[in-house]
DNA sequence: GAGTTTACTTAACGTCGTTAAATTGTCAAA
DNA sequence: TTTGACAATTTAACGACGTTAAGTAAACTC
C-alpha cells in the first residue's frame, strides 16, 4: 500500500472531510472543489473514489443513520426501543448543520432487497410486532425525526420558533406520542 | 394592464408552470431556463416577478401547504382536524412528483412573528389546545407527513416498499398513534 | 409627443458537476 | 535493471446552472 505520495484519499476520510466541510460552509457550500481543497486534492481525484456527488451524499447519509442506531441494543423492549431510535436520529441530525436536508435528497445507495428488508425487521419482530407492523413502526419513527429536524432546520433561521418552546422536548413529547400509539396497537396489552 | 405583448408573466403563472415542470421534469429539471422555455420567455425575464430561485422554491411550497390546508373548517374535533392537516399534507406531496424534497429545501418567505403564531396555534387553542400544544402538536403531525413522504419518494425508486404494504394506509396508522397521543396529552379525557 | 416606467431580450460572468487525457509514482516480472 | 502494467492523481476542458448588467421596445403619463 501507501503509492504515490505516501498517504492519499479514501472513502472514509473523504466522509469525515465532507462533514466538516457541511458543518463550516452549509450544504450548498460542499461542493467538490471546496470538498477537494480540504483534502489538499483537486477535484477530478475525488472520482476515483466515489462515484458522483449523489453517492458521496449517500455515503453520508449511511454514516448518520449508523449513528442514529447506535444507541440501540437488547435490552430495550418494544417501546425504549422505538424510542431510542427516534432520538438516536433527531440528535444525530440536530448535531450537524443541514443534515436533515441532506438526508431528504440523498438517495439510498444499494437496492433494497427482500433480506434487507427482513434484517430491518427482526428487532422488532424479536420483541412481538408482526414484519410488517416493525416495518411501519420503524418508518414513522423515522419520518418523525426525519421531518421535525427538517422543520427545526428552518425554524433556527427565523429563531422565533426557538425561543416559543424547548425543540428537544417537544419532539420527544411527539414521539412518545407515536411510540405509545405504535406499541399499543402492535402489541395489544394482554386482556 | 395587458402590456408589452398582450399576455405576459405574472407569479402565479410561473408558480404554475413550475409545478407542470416538477411533474415532468423532477426536482433537478427544474431550472430557470427550462422553466423559462415552457414560458416561452428568456430565463432572465423571470427575475422580474420572483427574486430569485429560493423564492420560487418558497411560493411552491407555500401552495403545496395551502392544499394542505383546505380539507380543514370548522366542524371538525381537535383529532378529526389534526388527522385532516397530516392526511392532508401527505396527499398534497403523494401527488405532486418530489414535493416533499422540494418542501425539505425551501425556506419560509416571509419572517415569522409572533401574531403569525398566534394565527396558526388559534385552530386548535378554540379546541382545547394551549397555545404551546397547539405549534407543537401541528409541528409533530406536519414532521410525521413529511418525513413519511420524503421516505416515500425515495422508496418509490427502490419499488420494494410499495409491494411491502399499503403506503397510505401505513401512514394512516402511524397518524393515528400519534394523533391519539397527542390529543389524549393535550385535553385529558374528562375524570 | 417627450419622458418615464414596465417588462422583457441579449450578452455575459463565475461556479458547479463531471469527463477525457496526460502524468507521475509504485510494484511485478523479465 | 530495465520494462511494462497499474494505481492515483493532475491539467484542461465542457456544458449547464443561477444570476447580473445593459440594452430595448411597448405602454402609460403629462
Amino acid at each position: 500500500m501507501a503509492r504515490h505520495r505516501d498517504i492519499a484519499l479514501d472513502r472514509s476520510g473523504i466522509v469525515t472531510a465532507a462533514f466538516a466541510l457541511l458543518d463550516e460552509a452549509g450544504l450548498d457550500g460542499v461542493t467538490m472543489r471546496a470538498l477537494a481543497a480540504r483534502l489538499s486534492v483537486q477535484a477530478p481525484a475525488l472520482y476515483w473514489h466515489v462515484r458522483d456527488k449523489a453517492a458521496l451524499g449517500g455515503l453520508m447519509a449511511e454514516a448518520l443513520y449508523a449513528e442514529a442506531r447506535a444507541g440501540l441494543h437488547d435490552g430495550l423492549d418494544a417501546r425504549a426501543w422505538l424510542l431510542t431510535l427516534g432520538r438516536g436520529l433527531c440528535r444525530s441530525l440536530a448535531r450537524r448543520r443541514d443534515s436533515a436536508r441532506l438526508l431528504a435528497s440523498a438517495r439510498p445507495l444499494v437496492q433494497a432487497s427482500e433480506e434487507m428488508a427482513t434484517g430491518m425487521a427482526a428487532p422488532l419482530v424479536k420483541r412481538g410486532f408482526s414484519r410488517e407492523q416493525s416495518l411501519e413502526a420503524q418508518a414513522a419513527v423515522l419520518s418523525l425525526a426525519l421531518g421535525w429536524s427538517i422543520y427545526r432546520e428552518n425554524a433556527a433561521m427565523n429563531a422565533f420558533l426557538t425561543g416559543m418552546f424547548d425543540l428537544e422536548e417537544s419532539f420527544e413529547r411527539g414521539l412518545r406520542a407515536l411510540v405509545d400509539g405504535l406499541v399499543a396497537e402492535a402489541v395489544p396489552p394482554s386482556s
